[in-house]
DNA sequence: GAGTGGTCTAGACCACCTC
DNA sequence: AGGTGGTCTAGACCACTCT
């Protein structure tokens, strides 16, 4: 009899760590709505006795979800709930432009694979992946649209065993998602290095955005790890910025106070 | 006698705590040169029976300088020295723009300050500091150079109690790091949100960063907050990513071989 | 097989916040 | 004054890595 009302109890023989099914627990609430946007968790203290473990287990679990966005710790006053749901491409989250816009909203990303084969990697690919000169591997062109409308174009280079399990997937049929692929198949991101420009869309390129040439674009480049600090994918990303909203979380999580004012939070910050 | 070496022990009667005085001291290490980049750092129970800590405090200590940059974890084989100095200007940084590019590293900002007074705050800036309607706030607006050329516009809105401190600072002067009189003042930053768009140069602001009228600019929103989520910046930058390498590191710092891509500097991007 | 970090426990003291 | 999170200790067991 530990978690509270009907929700099951750390389940202690599985091999998931408590923390994390403590963090999925919590998250359901905020997810149902038991736990509304601004409302205080309970104490530290009162989470160890609710679900019988030490205080040291459930401060990672509230880190985890700090980390993730879902609550904002303030010192010696509390967790809050935050609804990590209205923001746009989290640039430096672990989750990729599907997952971000689709996850718990309204919207529609449709996806449009122009190319995915096995082919010779270009020299920036083969660096950033640490594969010998003159590998080959997996290349994936698509085209992305978020609600009907033109939002991105991005290739992928994988390194071929990693191209070769996303071919047998249902990613190049532009139903599957890279990243949920990937991670079911042991690739997680474990970090990534990426870089922002801003370009002028040219020639090809201006003509799949739907852009007029000259029109500013964010150009990202990226190389993800896994734990083993193994790359696994390197990928460049053509964002129409006016259509998606590219977005950098520093730190503690926002207050919420970004788009709709937060009766809770807001007064206990304001003097 | 903690410490290896000559380096001091642990003092126990400081008000720091001795997970950041850990951090502290293998930092110092990493950048003397004594753990060279790349290099194991010894192992958590080592390093708790040399600094005479117990193994979770070490391991809080390893947390921090991963978050900064310093190590990167890997499960089971331990932590390595990485350099986070041939970085650019990192966006999801708690450093400013200033010192990312300028510490450890030959690089020369120089800043002419365009604009520093006391003014009625735009709706978007009074939205995002949470002031009444109306409000007055201190204006900065900011041209940088990154070894000469010019590299970016800013305009930071303060609230007047945090304008009124960086007034009375060398700031206005051109040769204060806002952000460092900042933290010293107590407005540490713990926590900030911040967007990203790709825009074209126009008019006035072509000029100031000597492009082209329709050059592709990076333009950063930006609010930070402090650890009680009170917001104490608002600004929007303007950045010639031609000449500045914005990067954006997710997770787990890359090791030490593989840097961030590199991403066409020098090249001109214009029609 | 020895070493390492990941996870977990059951305490403790303190400064700071709220009441 | 009591509650809260920040910090710290001294253990423990385990799966995985290295050699």
């Amino acid at each position: 009899m530990s978690g509270p009302d009907g929700s099951e109890p750390i389940n202690r023989a599985s091999a998931q760590p408590y923390y994390q099914q403590l963090a999925e627990r919590i998250r359901q609430q905020i997810m149902a709505g038991t736990l509304a946007r601004g409302d205080r968790l309970p104490s530290e203290g009162e989470l160890a006795t609710t679900w019988d473990l030490a205080r040291a287990t459930v401060r990672e679990a509230l880190r985890l979800l700090e980390e993730q966005g879902w609550i904002t710790r303030i010192a010696r006053r509390g967790a809050f709930a935050t609804m990590p749901s209205q923001r746009g491409w989290l640039l430096q989250g672990r989750e990729g432009f599907f997952e971000d816009e689709v996850e718990g909203r309204q919207r529609r990303v449709t996806t449009h694979v122009l190319r995915a084969e096995l082919v010779p990697l270009p020299a920036s690919a083969v660096e950033a992946l640490q594969l010998p000169p003159g590998s080959h591997g997996y290349v994936l062109e698509r085209l992305r649209e978020l609600d009907g409308e033109v939002a991105l174009f991005s290739i992928n280079y994988l390194p071929p065993q990693v191209g070769a399990l996303v071919s047998r997937s249902d990613v190049p049929t532009g139903e599957g998602s890279l990243n949920g692929t990937l991670r079911k198949a042991g690739y997680a991101l474990a970090g990534a290095a990426r870089t922002v420009e801003a370009v002028a869309a040219q020639g090809e390129m201006a003509d799949r955005l739907r852009v007029r040439p000259g029109t500013p674009l964010l150009k990202i480049k990226s190389t993800s790890w896994d734990a083993n600090l193994q790359s696994f994918d390197y990928h460049e990303v053509w964002v129409r910025s006016d259509v998606v909203h590219v977005e950098v979380q520093v730190g503690t999580p926002a207050p919420a106070h970004a788009s709709a004012p937060s009766p809770e939070i807001g007064r206990i910050v304001s003097p």
